[in-house]
DNA sequence: TCAAAAGTGTTTGTGGTACACCCATGG
DNA sequence: CCATGGGTGTACCACAAACACTTTTGA
């Protein structure tokens, strides 16, 4: 049989933020061929003595300084000619991270920036379809999993949680039903605390850790 | 940043198929170490100059003779220890094949037999991990998508459907209402002939090549 | 007292579930 | 005419969808 190959493999990791009433995805500006100055998602090559969540999880933490967020695995890209440098094979993760802190340019990068992905620039490689997979499989996990309070901070309100909702799945949502689907879906609970705004206070929500993350439940938004 | 990375990169597949009323993965039992004389599913190194689905296929076709069936990635499984023999992620597939072969075994292997899923045998590396979660998903694919006639010849009747769809999801399943979600989701049409047995003629059914494989539906069996 | 956002119930429609008998053929 | 499997309809229930007004606070 075949012996080995010459094939690397990275991981490469689109990072999902709500900021300014979008959602938005980390990118990074190459500072090296290939590819050089082209937008790209965070990513870098598989370390022998690293898992594949463990090479995706540093890759977020150097990208970003988060760390204990959602990740998950999204898919393994592996075409012929994605690199020019050789064979490369992508293991592509998706994290969403509640508090997009400022980010900078880091060793191999000009540049750092959060990008709508409804407007995403040209990017390096296949990174737009993998970005696009990722917004895919967000809004479907969306609809049947309560994923959607990954991406905000850990007390909210249930109004920003739905306007959340709305930002990812591009449609307006009935106030009533969804606060009544949400509840009755049993993944969250009151805190006690209020938030106060410009207009009546809020009550604050967060997650209750015993519910577990993959809820299979009926859809929430069919 | 970092180089490179001594890492192997391998595609396994689970191949399922029903056999004696029995939902069934092939396995191939293992000619050299590691795991030497222990049952394994087939798989093998990614050549540099093949995709990752053409590795998948080309591995099916190796071990069963078998092409153009439904093939899908899993999941990609990346332990540090998979593997004795290094650092080697592998990219899991899993194929839905109608017309289980008898198979042989190949140069690498003693022996190729098909395996109850229910009750596997000592396997090696993780790939009972593997298997188990194949499993897991083919279940859920049957309850949202219609791919349980990928398992069939390509015509075949309602009970004969209907019974594979018990044999995997491990329940019964009404008949009026079976037939009911199934025509209704519309991926499915009469040929117009009729399948002669022992009873009542039956009608015969083939796939609509215009569905879409994906038909997001409700859930066929919630 | 006004602006701003939070909060709350009911009606109607659709889809899921449970359930039992007649039909067509071969022997 | 009997055994074998194929084929069909309905009543009930639960959940989804649509929809508008009242409440609480700060300015």
């Amino acid at each position: 049989m075949a012996k080995t190959s010459e094939v690397f493999v990275t991981v490469d990791i689109v990072i999902f933020a709500l900021r300014e009433d979008d959602l938005q995805v980390l990118l990074i500006k190459r500072k090296y061929p290939p590819f050089e100055n082209t937008w790209a998602i965070p990513g870098g090559f598989v370390q022998p003595q690293e898992s594949l969540e463990d090479a995706a999880a540093r890759e977020l933490y150097e990208e970003t300084g988060i760390r204990n967020v959602h990740i998950e695995q999204l898919y393994t890209f592996g075409q012929l000619h994605r690199d020019p440098r050789g064979r490369m094979i992508t293991v592509a993760y998706f994290a969403l991270v509640p508090k997009p802190l400022a980010v900078q340019a880091g060793s191999d990068t000009t540049d750092a920036q959060w990008k709508s992905v409804y407007d995403l620039p040209q990017t390096a490689f296949d990174h737009a379809e993998i970005v696009n997979y990722a917004l895919k499989r967000l809004r479907y996990k969306l609809e049947y999993t309560a994923v959607g309070f990954q991406l905000l901070p850990l007390d909210f309100t249930l109004s920003e949680l739905q306007h959340a909702y709305e930002i990812i799945l591009g449609e307006a949502l009935d106030k009533r039903n969804f606060r009544r689907r949400i509840l009755q879906a049993g993944v969250i609970e009151e805190t006690g605390a209020m938030h106060m705004g410009d207009g009546r206070p809020a009550k604050l929500y967060h997650y209750r850790p015993s519910a577990v993350a993959e809820v299979k439940t009926r859809r929430l938004f069919p």
